[in-house]
Order: C-alpha cells, then structure tokens, then sequence
DNA sequence: TTGAAAGCGCTAACAT
DNA sequence: ATGTTAGCGCTTTCAA
C-alpha cells in the first residue's frame, strides 16, 4: 500500500534521485549502463511516478477538462469519445465533467476543473447566457475552447458547425420533397445552437415561400419527451403541417414516434428531420433524416486550438472561431427527392 | 494568469500562511478576527485553492476514478449519472475514463487513475479474464469496487444486479406470452454479465421445457449491429423461435429492428425481450420489454463501499458482494399476459 | 491563538 | 554524465 518514491528507486539503483528523474523523465544525458540500472530498479519496486508530485512542479498537467451539458445525450457522448481519442495523441488525458444542463452546477465544474490545474477546457456551455460568468473566468485563467454551443459576448476560441448552412440544405431537401409549410421544435433559445438553427431554418423557409405559422415555433428542451408533448401541441391545436424540422435528433425521435401514435404516416403525410445524426437516428422506424456533425474533425480542431493556446501562453492572440460544414444525411423519414425542383 | 498562492493571502492578511491554511480548511482554533481578516484578504485576491499542492501533502484527493467498457452505451452513462450524483453528496468528485472495451486501454487508465492518487476506483471490466490483471493490480493498492461485471476470480468489492434472477422473470414472462421456443442472442462470454444472464436464462428455459436449439445461442457483442446480424442468421439457418432474448437493450434494439425488416411482427409472430431499460429502449417500434436495473442504488452502494474501503485503509476486511434485484419491465414486444399458467 | 519550519515527491538549475 | 539542492503550494507538528 506504501507508494514507491523516486528516492527507493535511486537507493536501490546505487544513484541520485535526479539522475532517476532524469531517465523516467527521459529528459538530459543519461549513460547507458545507468538508465539499465534505474529502470531495472524501478521496474522491480514496482515504481509509478506521482503525477501530483510532478504536476505540483511542473505546473503542467498533462490532462485537459471538458464539461458538457449532458452526459446521456448521446451527441455529447460521441464528441467526447472523439475528444479524448484526439487527446490521447498528444499524450494528453481527459477529465470529463457533466453540467446536468445547470449552470450553477458548470461554474461549479470549471472551477475544480481550473483548481486541478488543468492545461485546457474544452467545454459546451450549457446556457447561452447564464454560462457566461463563468465560462469567461475560466477563460482569463487558462486556455478555453468552446464546443458546438457558445456563450454570448465571450471572447473564446469556438468550434462547430455552420448551422445556418446545415438548415439551409434541410429545408431545401424538405422543399424538394414537396413541404410547404413547416413547423419548427427546439429548445428555448437559450443557447447558441437552437438559435442559430432557428434563423437558418427561419431564413430558407422564407426564401422558398415555406409557411411558418407563428405558433408552429415550438420551444421547450432538448429531450425526446419534449418531443412528443410539441407533436401533441400542435395537433390539439389544429393539425400537423407538410414537415416538422427539429433542433437535435432526440426531439426528433420524440416527434416521429408522437406522429406514428397519433396516426400520421412519416414520411407520407408529415416529413420530420433532426440534428447531430446520433447512432440511434438510424435506428427509429422510420430512420431519421438528420445533419451530421464531423465529431472527429471538431474534436481535432478544438485539441489543436488547446495546444497553441498552451504555447503561446503570456500574450492572448486572437481568437479562432471554426465553423465546419455539416452534410445532411438522408434517410425514411422525408420523401425521395423528386427531380428538384429549379431554386434560386 | 499568474495564480494566487496562500502566501500572497498571508502577506494581505498580515498573518502567517500557517493561519490562512486554518481558516481555508477550516481545521484547528482561529479568533474570529483574524478569520474574517483572512476570508476578506482570500476573496480580495480571487484565492482558489491549488488541489495538486493539497493533494500532494495531504495524500487524499477527493476524486473518485471510473472505467467504464464504453462510454457511448447509454446504459453506462446513465450509471455514470448516478455514481457522480452519489459522490457528489459526499464532497467528492468524478474522473471518468472510457476502456474503449479493451483490457490494455483499461490497464493504462487504471494505473493512470493510481497515478492520480485518486481515493478510490470503480470500475466495469471490459473483459472477464483479460481484464483480471490490471484489476487486481489496482485492487492491491487502492479502494476498487466493481460494478455490474466482474472480473473471473478476483477479491474485491462489487454490485450488480442478480442477474439469473431477472432472467428467469424474463423467461417466465415470455412462457407465459405463450412461448416454447427460443434463442439467445449476447456477447461473446467474455464477462460475466453475459454468462450470468445465460446461465439463467438456461436454467429456467429447461425448467419449463422451451426448447432452446444449441445453433440458436448466438454471441457477438453488446451493439445494434450484431443485434441485426444475428436475426438476419437465424433466418437463413432455419427460421425464427417464439421468443429472441437478447443479454442488453442495445443487442435488441438492432434485433427487434431486423425482425421487422424480415417481415417478422413483433411480437405476433416472435416475442423480442433486452435486458438494462436504457431510455432508448422504449422508443422503438414496438417499445421494448426489458429488464430494469436499479442504477442509483447500485451507484449508491458502491460509493459507500468506497468510503468504508477508504476509512478501514490497513486493515483489508473480507470483501461485499452486493446484488440487487431487477425488475421486469414489460412493453409491447412481448404478448400480453393471458392468465398465467400455473407453474410451480 | 498564532507563527516558524519541515516536508509531501518531483524536477531543474547549478556544481562537479 | 551525475550529484546536490532549492522549491512548487500546501498542511501540520512544535514552540511560543
């Protein structure tokens, strides 16, 4: 139970405790037939350098935080599978932290996550206001990358998707396929991602002279049951319209199977599309037409941005704002596009 | 940038560090003068305590680490939840690591939590032998709990669910639904929760004569695609059973899915069951019946476990085996009860 | 009640 | 190429 130290090590080995630092380290002149000798005792004694130790001298952690808004959003999952691959690269490690969607709880989490000396924060905040405080503190202390979501009127680096343009191809698909009017479901604009999603969809839909009821904006969360209680909604008050757009595909499964239950055929009489292209978009009968995020790439870009934040260290450049471009993935639960039609 | 040191809080304060350290962890006698002194001083200067410097000195970090096979499966997230939720009463924070279902990724992050000095581990092993090393190693030398699986002849602390228990609910339920046929689709054996939940579906297969043909116990792994897989199998070698219980959620999600797409209804003409109650269990079509697992108290237990680990330290008392007891969760994928059958 | 000082395990000057 | 030593920021004896 008793922990190996450096100094038993250098005991065991017959030299000093730097020059074992120096060969566990790999850093400075070691001969040969030392480095044998210490590893050798190391390795016999079982030794485990103490990355506390270590980190308290270097003031280097090796070991970036992230903090998402939900863990069980499987969005959110994927990205951080896709993060920490592309920190393992770096020999970096990942320390993941879920908000619960409360920003009370994410200052509570940046926090810690600053006080364990972390080299970097990689998070997605989970209000597109609240968040703010926090997130900009955190941002003056040590080198912060925002993901997919962002807070307003922070100066940070950013990384995710055009959503704008994403809309666009969405309702262009959907105009294709015959939709006329359209109905909107997201999340209350309290952040980024769902308003930018909405002004993209909003915008596109006027271009193509799409309706858009008023109250066929429908705002709650990002869940699966909010989902369902929208589809219900716009039923009771007056029936469903030519397509139901979606901020994230969890509404979207919500929405399609209320439409099912209530007895309307997708993609016949209600075309529906969600956001993120989660695994189980693929999975709902039937499959969803959704956007896909290049995870992979985001993760990529916010990692570099991480490092060269890290290095350049005293003087802040400007900041980079990535924004890639989604593809939309067609699949059942929009009609076939039939010869598109000639657009602007 | 530069952080604020408790030394920095002295000098303000005019007392020693010795006396700030006091008031900060608000350990031995303070006049409440100097206190107030102190505080004022702390928050004047934006203190935040430096973890690593506490950690290193105190040996105790108040960070629990945890491994998990895969964090892209909901049923894991959610227990994640619920085991950060637990710690959370306690003043202790969640490192959370994913093993990408493989023993050495696994070893690594868990010689890397050591490495830490975290107080103590949970972990799900990826693999039921090869995981039996690293496990034990870190076992020896620190707090370890495993949850849900656990690893082939080790000693150490666990909690799960009684898994032959629940499944002989689940063969009771589709017996009753009228089935005397049936296949078992799971993971290879490589963990114990497979292996649990066949030897008790088995078990209680026989007792109540369904046939269960030895070409139609398949094993893959724990995901939709071998779920589709397997189906597509069984029907080029011969045809369906009455009933398809699948060893998670995930396996029958892609089973129930495959079904369908063959033209085979559920559950008419083949009862489908899975085994977690992850969320996106009751979303398809049909809604899937499964076995309910009670993550919060598992979490719960677990973590006090840890802390009992934690406090006894020297002396390693004999280890707990906790099971709980899951329920049956019964959806649409499963025929209605008809008066049970009397069984004994 | 408060302060001085040692030391947790490690690394990086500096010295040899 | 290797050793000596100071010190990262904190807590905790021990003295006063």
């Amino acid at each position: 139970m008793q922990r190996v130290t450096i100094a038993q090590v250098a005991e065991r080995a017959g030299v000093s405790t730097a020059t074992v630092s120096r060969v566990l380290s790999r850093r400075g002149q070691v001969s040969a037939a030392v480095e044998r000798k210490v590893r050798r005792a190391a390795d016999d004694l079982g030794y485990q350098v103490n990355v506390i130790a270590r980190a308290l001298r270097n003031s280097r952690t090796d070991t970036v935080g992230m903090v998402v808004p939900s863990i069980t959003n499987p969005f959110f999952t994927s990205l951080v599978e896709s993060v920490e691959h592309a920190l393992g690269k770096e020999g970096k490690e990942l320390f993941l932290c879920d908000a619960r969607s409360d920003p009370q709880i994410e200052a509570r989490r940046l926090a810690s996550l600053a006080a364990r000396n972390v080299d970097g924060i990689i998070v997605s905040p989970s209000h597109g206001v609240d968040s703010r405080p926090a997130v900009q503190q955190t941002a003056d202390r040590l080198p912060l990358v925002q993901l997919d979501r962002f807070v307003d009127g922070t100066t940070t680096d950013w990384v995710g998707v055009d959503d704008v343009a994403a809309m666009r191809q969405v309702v262009d698909h959907l105009h294709d396929g015959g939709a006329r009017s359209a109905a909107f479901i997201g999340s209350l604009m309290t952040h980024s991602s769902t308003e930018q999603r909405f002004a993209g969809f909003r915008r596109r839909a006027e271009e193509l002279n799409i309706e858009v009821k008023p109250d066929q904006v429908l705002l709650g969360d990002y869940s699966v049951e909010w989902g369902e209680a929208a589809v219900a909604r716009l039923i009771a008050e007056g029936g469903l319209p030519d397509a139901l757009v979606c901020a994230d595909d969890l509404i979207a499964l919500g929405v399609t199977r209320a439409c099912r239950a209530h007895g309307f055929a997708v993609p016949r009489q209600v075309q529906v599309t969600g956001y993120d292209d989660i695994e189980f978009s693929r999975l709902t009968e039937p499959a969803l037409t959704t956007v896909h995020q290049p995870r992979d790439r985001i993760a990529a870009e916010a990692v570099r941005l991480l490092a060269a934040a890290g290095a350049k260290d005293a003087e802040r450049g400007p900041h980079a704002h990535i924004s890639l471009v989604p593809t939309l993935v067609v699949r059942d639960s929009t009609r076939a596009t039939q010869a598109p039609s000639d657009r602007i």
